[in-house]
DNA sequence: ATGACTGCAAAGACTTTGCATCTTT
DNA sequence: AAAGATGCAAAGTCTTTGCAGTCAT
């Protein structure tokens, strides 16, 4: 028997708030900026609706990022900046990583293939810029 | 003051552990795999290894597949293929990014680059062959 | 002899889960 | 009324850390 989905105001609220921001949240984020909106809210249900959202499609992962797993409401292949220093992801999308990549795996390897990530890491322009200031 | 590292056999045993497997082990894949030959080897000293070396730049994380960090001793540029289903994680030589990647970061953004990893996603060929037995 | 390295176990941190209650259909 | 969704708190996992003893230099 399949499990069917009911409406949910907090659910709502939660998908509403990844898809308002560019900033790949955490739950804890995600959490702390629905709690005044949301005094009820618990970091349970964040977490069971991150995890929903994701079987479904409707967001992905971008992978863990000094301990804490980062989402993103934007569910194409697109390459990310990750900042070693403050740990922000940044978008960048003007560059990707090409789409024969996946093909490639798949003839090459006799893999299936879902997605792919192209994660590039280094230091952001203003974490540069504090360098300076020390 | 700088802080000076000295010989141990342990470490010793771990690197070469990483340097002989494909695997792209966790912390708990080479403590399994060391304690036969190291008996009083405990996890703590693993984990505080591969965090000397990933500081060193003799190792580098592959990233947090299924909860558990995975380790690569080999710190060039290239793929991977991440399987959901198994949870292997596979070195794909033949295919990269292409270098231009973080020097067009740099320049767009200005942005210090470091390293990037592309992750391909999917199901390998022996979790394929294991559908098609059930 | 000094300071690094380790084992052990406790502590930490993020995430998941059980259960009673509330909400949607 | 039935079944999903939630709050709360406990439990679970992986990882880090404090401390005393051991080892390298």
């Amino acid at each position: 028997m399949e499990r069917t989905t009911r409406y949910s105001k907090k659910r709502e609220a939660i998908l509403e708030a990844m898809r308002m921001t560019k900033s790949h949240p955490t739950a804890e984020w995600l959490y702390q900026q629905l709690k005044p909106e949301h005094p009820d809210l618990s970091l349970g249900t964040v977490y069971r609706n991150l995890t929903l959202f994701r079987q479904q499609g409707v967001i992905r992962s971008v992978g863990v990022v000094d301990g804490h797993e980062r989402f993103d409401a934007n569910t194409e292949n697109h390459t990310h900046f990750v900042c070693t220093c403050c740990h922000s992801v940044i978008d960048i999308p003007d560059i990707a990583a090409g789409e024969q990549v996946e093909q490639q795996v798949c003839r090459q390897y006799g893999f299936r293939t879902d997605h792919h990530d192209l994660t590039v890491f280094g230091t952001c322009d203003q974490c540069i810029k504090k360098e300076v200031k020390q």
